[in-house]
DNA sequence: TATGGTGGCGAACGCCATTCGCCATTATGG
DNA sequence: CCATAATGGCGAATGGCGTTCGCCACCATA
């Protein structure tokens, strides 16, 4: 007792680092005293995880997940300090790790799009990760193994180091960003016709003094249709982005 | 009686767009029946946001805006009818008009930076919006204001009107990302040495064997001090997006 | 067999968003 | 000038939430 914590790290992260150093050991655990865990982390994140697959990062309660694991809600505080880790552990756990071993074949613009759209996959997979409010930037094993294929792609390029370190994130952030555009389009509910109803509601209510060229283009029925959430939508942006730093690439 | 509400839109967006046409009639409000109302839309926002400011979006709760206003947690739900309402007049409110009419002036490419600059300056400013959870794309009043800016800058190119709408969902989710990043080094406060902080716990925790990458890079002390929060990084994505938009604009 | 750390849990606390019904206030129509 | 009806503020109450505390059963170790 007495010792302070050296870091002022969330514990969050902190024990998202430490589950995945001990994740890489199976059975090689000492043995502990006191009672058989009837929990674990995995099988609580899994739990959590489900839940807001299912559900929704809101539906996520402790008693939500106690439940469906069918023990006491203050049970889980034996394995999580409080709901903050447990939200850091699932992010963690949704940005699952890639299938296979890094792509590293082609191009390097092409295997950048390719690390992109897995990511804005996952997310789509488990939206509620956009729902997680302000995370900073990606900080879990997982998520910094998307960082890793990055970097190695990059290494094909003249970018510097610091260059290539703002790229990670550019298109980690551009894939994240994405996603959450695709996510809400105003209606919750439907997907296609969401993106109608959106436009519709939109050029219901602005007028043309104050929105000139949002009405111009509304006008035309062809730009009312989706607004980011279409694979075409995805690949634009993703697209200038790699002409930037292809740009970069040549010209030092 | 038994009219059903046409668009599913949420309730709190048109909200922010009535009140909005609102405040363009100022004095020629009908008189209306009951009491002079003691509170008013504006005066809640107001005291909503400057909580948010000082103490973060999780301190907002009804009873804290109530409090700050003088009267009951209940009298609110005259005005708004559920939190969530509440939140998104403030997001709008935070997405200030901005001060002098549109630049116009310059290139379309000057123009565009500038906009991304006061839209990257605006979340700095109310960083308690970027932990607002999933919202969709822009939808108030003000927010499509800076839209409506940037679409004006994009009219001097060549790109098609959907390619615009894009652009502008583009920029703008960059500034908003980059900001968010900038928020949340994983240590909470401090500003300069978070960053330091940072790379010391991943540099700790990051193995050469998973993260190869990642330990040459922090091996360099160079590369270790910023991450997305200094105005260089945040020129260095929007530069490399301006350029892909550029070489759109030129091959057509 | 004693020990001490461990994990599950019941009870309780304080905060939250939200609903309901009561009441004072006020413009309007007669 | 009064009756009406709509309006806005508020007290009380509800159900859910995250979190703390202390008790107790468990079990490897000495």
């Amino acid at each position: 007792m007495g010792e302070q914590h050296r870091t002022r790290t969330p514990s969050g992260i902190e024990l998202a680092w430490r589950a995945a150093r001990t994740r890489g050991e199976s059975g090689t655990g000492e043995a502990r005293s006191g009672p058989r865990p009837a929990l674990s982390l995995e099988r609580i994140v899994a739990a959590a995880i489900g839940i807001a697959d299912r559900e929704g990062l809101a539906a996520v309660s402790l008693a939500r997940v106690a439940a469906a694991l069918g023990s006491a809600t203050t049970s889980l505080y034996r394995h999580v300090r409080a709901k903050d880790d447990l939200v850091v552990l699932m992010r963690d756990a949704a940005a699952a790790p890639p299938s296979g071993p890094p792509p590293e074949a082609g191009h390097w613009r092409a295997a950048l799009a390719a690390v992109a759209w897995q990511i804005h996959d996952l997310h789509r997979r488990h939206p509620w990760v956009l729902s997680v409010p302000a995370s900073g930037p990606p900080s879990t094993p997982n998520e910094l193994l998307w960082g890793e294929r990055m970097l190695a792609a990059l290494a094909h390029t003249a970018l510097t180091p610091h260059d290539q370190l703002r790229a990670v994130t550019l298109i980690y952030g551009y894939a994240r960003e994405q996603a959450r555009l695709a996510l809400d389009p105003v209606v919750a509910g439907a997907g296609a016709d969401g993106a109608r109803d959106y436009f519709g509601f939109l050029a219901s209510v602005m007028t043309p003094d104050r929105y000139p060229r949002f009405c111009r283009l509304f006008a035309d029925e062809a730009n009312t249709g989706s607004i980011g959430h279409t694979a075409e939508d995805f690949q634009f942006g993703l697209d200038r982005i790699l002409a930037g730093l292809a740009e970069l690439d040549r010209d030092g």
